[in-house]
DNA sequence: GTGACACCTGGTAG
DNA sequence: ACTACCAGGTGTC
């Protein structure tokens, strides 16, 4: 076992990150926490002001878990008013994780118009239906399968695992990848505008769905993905940012059409500027968090 | 360039 | 148990 010792200035909070629901695929077993990252089973806990964690490299914990961010001085850039600034009294040490970039684009061409338990059960199907399966601890664990392995996948054994209609577009993305005709790590590399017209081009990734691989796996903190409740959140409280009848108008929909979202996305990126995604999950949170407290009608 | 509307299916509140 | 409704949106007319 290897552990990490946590700064206090540079606050971390395994669960809250792991739960955010930015990623859907890790598991609570006793009082550690276990998932695949790459082609092994990471096992993590928090206690103490340390990390403790097995079978990975420290290098590998520190990446994936965004430990490399200042997010003192990330925090202090995006409290940009009095909203912001109890947001982020409120939700402590909240990390952009680093996903794999192939498992976080299908993970997100899964997700629309579906709530995240529906989610981790379509993911958890995929990857046993189609991934490596790995024994470790004496639990049974499974790889996010390959490309590969989803490409050459019919479109009923993926309906199956009760992906509906997105069935045919993480088949699509799945060959589009494989061939090699997108090379979803090489996005890394290119900026953030020219990395997003590459993923909006393929079918059942929208400007949501891209801003989401954009932030989570792709290093662009800049992204700042517009849910419904980053919807509510922008209503709520930067509503005097916006354009009244705009706000009416958006308010009274479920989702924004494109030029609506457009507005919403770019208010928040340059608003908070380049930390916008840490500012978004943040908010995202928050919003979640008074819903589900009942401190929200 | 916008705006309804359908969409697969599972979870969950009544 | 049974129904009704909604879900981290997107493609299509």
């Amino acid at each position: 076992m290897e552990e990490i010792r946590l700064d206090d200035h540079q606050p971390f909070d395994l669960e809250l990150t792991l739960c955010c629901g930015q990623t859907f695929r890790w598991s609570k077993i006793g009082d550690w926490w276990y998932g695949t990252v790459g082609d092994k089973v990471l096992k993590i806990r928090q206690a103490y002001g340390k990390l403790e964690f097995e079978n990975a490299s420290r290098k590998m914990v520190e990446e994936y878990f965004g430990l490399k961010d200042d997010l003192q001085e990330i925090l202090r850039q995006i409290a940009k008013d009095q909203h912001m600034q109890r947001v982020v009294r409120t939700v402590k040490g909240l990390r952009i994780l680093r996903q794999n970039p192939w498992e976080c684009l299908v993970s997100y061409i899964c997700a629309t118009y579906k709530s995240i338990p529906a989610i981790s059960r379509m993911l958890h199907c995929l990857c046993k239906k189609f991934g490596e399966k790995i024994f470790f601890d004496g639990y049974v664990f499974y790889t996010f399968p390959e490309a590969e392995s989803l490409a050459k996948a019919g479109l009923a054994d993926l309906a199956e695992c009760g992906l509906g209609y997105r069935a045919k577009y993480v088949l699509e993305t799945a060959k589009k990848v494989y061939s090699g005709e997108l090379q979803v790590e090489s996005l890394r590399l290119k900026g953030f505008k020219e990395a997003r017209r590459e993923l909006l081009i393929l079918k059942g990734v929208g400007l949501k769905v891209a801003d989401c691989v954009l932030l989570f796996s792709l290093e662009k903190l800049e992204a700042f993905p517009v849910d419904v409740w980053v919807k509510r959140a922008l209503i709520r409280h930067y509503a005097s940012h916006l354009d009244g009848n705009f706000i009416r108008k958006v308010a009274s929909k479920r989702s924004p059409s494109i030029r609506e979202y457009e507005l919403l996305s770019s208010f928040g990126r340059n608003y908070f500027g380049k930390f916008a995604g840490y500012a978004q999950e943040y908010l995202y949170h928050f919003e979640r968090q008074n819903f589900k407290l009942n401190l929200l009608p």
